[in-house]
DNA sequence: CTGTTAGCGCATTCAT
DNA sequence: ATGAATGCGCTAACAG
């Protein structure tokens, strides 16, 4: 079989310039030049120069592996996503990123596919990889799960929930109270009639604060939510649409859905254009997270701005201080924001 | 300062049990243990089963680190990646993931935010931390770039390009063909009078391979894309929407625009919508990527389905494949496809 | 401020 | 098939 030369490649780790190289060919020892390195501050710049000057010479590069091992601590920051291929999460990495980044951290990442025994798996990966910190999304999981980050006392976070009882330090805001937020906003304009598209509230508490702030705003009004008119789903644009097509099959039709992520919000709005109803004056429709489409599909979509960003940020933040010894509290529960536009308005008189 | 005694971590790693402490338990020698978790084949089954007791017991979970400086391999595999906020690239991040995961490899992730120099400080990192492999995209960036993974002796893979020279191990498509194979959608069916919306094409060899693509498949044809014909924006839907107003704003207008990403395409589509414009019939427009509203977007996008996933999954497998040892070349590019919608046909007699 | 001394926890020779 | 010995490259006391 013919290998292109270029490709040939090492298995395993190549050795390259030591600590040690750096220092015999600086003159001073191995310990100046981790102190060069780790606490630059405390060594004589006449020195120090001269360290650099032959890590520059060496192509030093400091061994990762050895250092954990010496230091006890990896550098590494473990983040268990539900998914990566929705925008939705991305941006709560990429903030998360870059903000440990200048710290020297690196995020280890993973996707559980909303799957718990995924997640496990990944979990008990990341411990053995040496994670200095883990960042999660959500509290739902089984006590063992916990017991297995306390028992390696790795500093963990959960975010995109609130934390509603002090049990774990969380970063996000309150799905519940979110929600309750866009369903009074309905109420407020006359709404009565109403319908939810939710995502599958098994093991994602995210999904079922949601669905619960709805009701209890409703019941808040001596209204209820009819089992029967809450769609359950995956996150989807075409499943939005089929139940949308589901909930206004049947009378008598509501006259607002509350969807529970934005992508059925999308696929809601779509199908009402493909049946000639008029939204919002026949259907007013809401949804959640105010994804990068939200603003521009007509009539814009009144939608509740989630954190995601922030979430990614601060938990980032959190963690390295927590990893830097300081006595660190989780802040309150962040905001949320109802962006009100054009897919929400009062109930006609017909309906 | 008051601080919940549930959040009272330490800072930096705990000791836990160690390789020899379950040795101990299991009335063993160290290497018996390690051959029990690196390579159970050898081991009597009798030993075996006291070990995995043991391990139970202890709830041992091995040391990353002392393993990786041990072994020379970190099972780490580094990823960068120009964003991570669309959904874009999490598919492929997402298939990277799944594929490597149980081979015992985690994938540590950065985001460049299309910026040459961040893409070369993670990678800094990175190797510092002794990542085994890395994935980047694109294969437009500097020589000294390259030769810092080469002198680590990295197994790297380029993703989203395909391999053009042999230069370097692709695994993606050719961008410039999908382009030209679009332009001959439209020109087939009689356009003449082209746009385009294009990404930024510095530092960027995939939207510049998507432009060469279409200026190539017009020349064919005797055609050339008037420079002032050519919008370019960063990616987004409003981004696309602005671009649109613009390149109708103009006598004489084009019959179809063709979009280097689907957002653009998106935003385009909206304008048209706004300005009374019917699709295809005053105006074709074709996206690129085919991402997830393509098909909901009404009247349909046609665009170019790119492997976003495959390329995850692929590059996975040839890293795993030279980690382990074997003569593995890089499969030739990868297929796209032509995926019609709606929202290309005909120009009109009129126009 | 700098050098010396010891390991960190494990994989891997080499013996047996 | 198993055990004993060695060192991966670095940081962290400690001593000077």
């Amino acid at each position: 079989m013919m290998i292109n030369p270029e490709y040939a490649f090492r298995t395993g780790m190549e050795s390259g310039a030591t600590l040690e190289d750096v220092a015999r060919e600086a003159g001073v020892s191995p310990a100046t030049v981790s102190r060069c390195l780790n606490n630059p501050g405390i060594v004589r710049p006449q020195l120090k120069a001269k360290v650099d000057a032959a890590i520059e010479k060496l192509d030093y590069v400091p061994h990762g592996a050895a250092r954990s091992l010496a230091s006890r601590r990896s550098r590494l920051i473990g983040a268990i996503f539900p998914s990566l291929d929705s925008a939705l999460f991305g941006g709560t990495l990429e903030a998360l990123q870059s903000e440990i980044a200048d710290s020297g951290y690196t995020p280890v990442v993973a996707s559980s596919n909303y799957d718990p025994e995924q997640e496990r798996n990944h979990l008990r990966n990341m411990l053995a990889s040496g994670i200095d910190a883990l960042m999660l999304v959500g509290a739902a999981r089984e006590a063992s799960v916990y017991r297995l980050i306390r028992r390696r006392k790795v500093p963990y976070v959960l975010t995109w929930v609130a934390g509603t009882d002090g049990t774990h330090p969380c970063i996000g805001f309150d799905n519940r109270a979110a929600a309750a937020a866009v369903t009074r906003h309905l109420l407020d304009m006359g709404h009565r009639r109403f319908a939810m598209i939710s995502g599958a509230t098994a093991n994602n508490d995210r999904a079922a604060g949601r669905l619960a702030g709805v009701q209890a705003a409703l019941e808040e009004r001596g209204l209820t939510l009819d089992p029967t008119r809450i769609i359950t789903r995956p996150f989807g644009v075409e499943e939005g649409r089929a139940a949308l097509r589901l909930l206004m099959a049947r009378e008598p039709r509501p006259t607002a859905i509350i969807c529970g992520a934005d992508p059925f919000a999308y696929g809601a709005l779509l199908e009402c254009q493909n049946l000639g109803l008029a939204v919002p004056d026949d259907l007013s429709i809401t949804g959640f997270d105010d994804m990068w489409l939200s603003a521009s599909l007509p009539p814009g979509l009144t939608t509740l701005r989630t954190p995601r960003n922030e979430m990614g940020t601060l938990a980032g933040r959190y963690m390295l201080s927590v990893l830097a010894g300081e006595e660190t509290l989780p802040p309150r529960p962040l905001d949320f924001e109802l962006i009100v536009r054009g897919s929400t308005g009062p109930p006609s008189q017909a309906a």
